[in-house]
DNA sequence: AAGTATAATTGTACCGGTACAATTATACAA
DNA sequence: TTGTATAATTGTACCGGTACAATTATACTT
C-alpha cells in the first residue's frame, strides 16, 4: 500500500475511533508531516484523498476540519467497489437467480464495447440489506476478462473476487440513473406491485486501462434505498 | 485563474473542439509540460482535475486518454454549480413562485446549522429545460450569508449571483436522494398525477469554510430527468 | 467596547528533481 | 509465426523547497 493511502486510511480511522464531528479540527499540516515522517506533498496527497471522499475539508489559513454528513442509512453512490464496503455493520445477502455464459444482445455489447459473438457471464441477483429486499440486479461480465464465475463467488462479492483472485483492478465507472415504474418481473422480485416507483441505475465499470468489463442494471426498492453523494468543487 | 485550472480548461476545450472520443490519446506529459511551459507537477494537477471531472484517464506506462460517456441528455450530478453549466445548449428557464424572507422550521434550521429565529430566504421555483417541466424546487438561503435576493436574480442563476456579486465561494455539498410518490402540490406543478414516481434530492451547500448556506429540496419530473455520475476510484 | 492596523499561522500553488512500476515496442530465438 | 527476453516509453510516488493568500490572533487606537 502506498504511503499516502496508508496515511489517509489512518487519519480516517482516527476520525472514526475518536468519533470526531463536522467542524472538528485535525492537527496542522506540519504536525502531520512530522507525525508520519513524510514530506509535505505526501501528506497533502493523503488529505486530498480524504477530501475527495468527503471526510475532511481544508481551509487555508485556518486548518484541516472534519466533514461529516449526519444521515445514517444513506448509501454512498461512489462505491465503485460495489456496496459491500459501504454499509456500516449492516448485512448484505443475495439470492442468486442465475449465473451463466451467454451472448450479449446489441445494447449490452455496445455498452461493453464488445461484439455480439463474444461471450459474457450473465448474473442475476436479488440483494438484501439486513434481510430487507434492496435491489434486483442483472449484470454482464466480459468473459475474456472474467473467465470464471460460480454461484459461491456471486453470492458474495464479485468485485472482491475479480480484484483479488484475478488481480484485475477497477479504474472508473459511468452510472446512468433514472426513475420509472416497475414491470411485472421486477415487482415480483422486489415484493412490490407493478407500476410502483423505482430507481434504475445502469453502470459500466471499466478497468484502469479503460476497457469496460461489467455492465449492470440495478432496479432499487424505492422504500429501502436512499443515497448520498458528497460533492466537492466547483472545480474551476 | 490558477495555472493548473487554466491548463485544464484549455485541454478540455481542445478535446471538445477536436471532438475526441473515448480512448483517444492526448500528448504525453513531457510535451504538455513544454507546450504550456510549466513544471511537471502543474500539468499533473491539471490532469488530475480533468480525471476527477471524468474527462480523461491516465495509464502509467501508456499515456493520457480521453474518457467520455456517450449518452447525451443525461445531466451530471456533480454540478455543485447548479444546472446551468451542465446542459450543453439546452435552455433553462424558471417560474418563480416565491421569494420571501421567513423563519426556518426545525428541520431546515438543523440542516443549515442555524437557529429557528434566524432569517432565511425562501425560494420556490418550477424549472424547465427546453420548455419541458424539469423539477420543482424549494430552497432556503441563510440570510446572514445571502443578504439580498429578488425575482430577477432567482429567475436566472442564484449561484452565479452569490459567487459573483457577493464574492462568496461554494465549497462542497451533501446530496441526499430517494425515490417516492408525488403529493398533490408537486404533481400539479410538474403536470403529473398524484402518486406518480419521483426522485427527490435534498442538498446542503456549504461555503469553503464549511458553513451551510443553502438547503434545497428538489422534486424531479421522472420522465424528463436522468442523471449520470462518473466515478473514479477505488481510491484505496 | 469596538474598530483597525499588524503580525503570526496555515494551507495551496508552483518549481525541479530522483526513483520506479506498468506498459509498449523491439530484437531475438524457437 | 509465436513466444520471450530486453529496452524504451510514460505516468506516479515521493522528496524538499520558495512564495503567497486567506485566516486568525494580537496589539493598538479611538
Amino acid at each position: 500500500m502506498l504511503k499516502y493511502q496508508q496515511i489517509a486510511a489512518e487519519i480516517e480511522q482516527y476520525i472514526n475511533q475518536h468519533d470526531l464531528k463536522q467542524g472538528d479540527k485535525l492537527p496542522v499540516l506540519e504536525q502531520l508531516m512530522s507525525q508520519y515522517a513524510v514530506s509535505k506533498s505526501t501528506i497533502t496527497k493523503a488529505l486530498e484523498l480524504l477530501e475527495r471522499k468527503g471526510i475532511i475539508f481544508q481551509l487555508r489559513g485556518s486548518g484541516i476540519f472534519v466533514r461529516r454528513h449526519n444521515r445514517p442509512g444513506y448509501m454512498s453512490l461512489f462505491s465503485t467497489q460495489g456496496f459491500k464496503s459501504n454499509l456500516g455493520g449492516r448485512i448484505l445477502t443475495s439470492d442468486v437467480l442465475d449465473v451463466s455464459v451467454t451472448k450479449p444482445d446489441e445494447t449490452i455489447a455496445a455498452n461493453l464495447g464488445i461484439d455480439v459473438t463474444d461471450d459474457v457471464y450473465r448474473v442475476e441477483r436479488v440483494r438484501y440489506v439486513d434481510g430487507e429486499v434492496f435491489c434486483y440486479e442483472k449484470s454482464y461480465y466480459v468473459k475474456a476478462i472474467v473467465p470464471y464465475l460460480n454461484r459461491e463467488i456471486v453470492a458474495d462479492s464479485i468485485f472482491d473476487y475479480v480484484q483479488g483472485a484475478l488481480g484485475v483492478t477497477i479504474g472508473f465507472s459511468d452510472m446512468y440513473m433514472q426513475v420509472g415504474r416497475l414491470d411485472e418481473t421486477e415487482a415480483q422480485y422486489l415484493g412490490l406491485k407493478k407500476d410502483d416507483p423505482t430507481l434504475r441505475i445502469e453502470t459500466i465499470f471499466h478497468l484502469t486501462n479503460g476497457k469496460p468489463f461489467d455492465y449492470s442494471r440495478i432496479t432499487y426498492h424505492y422504500e429501502h434505498s436512499q443515497f448520498v453523494v458528497q460533492a466537492n468543487g466547483p472545480y474551476m
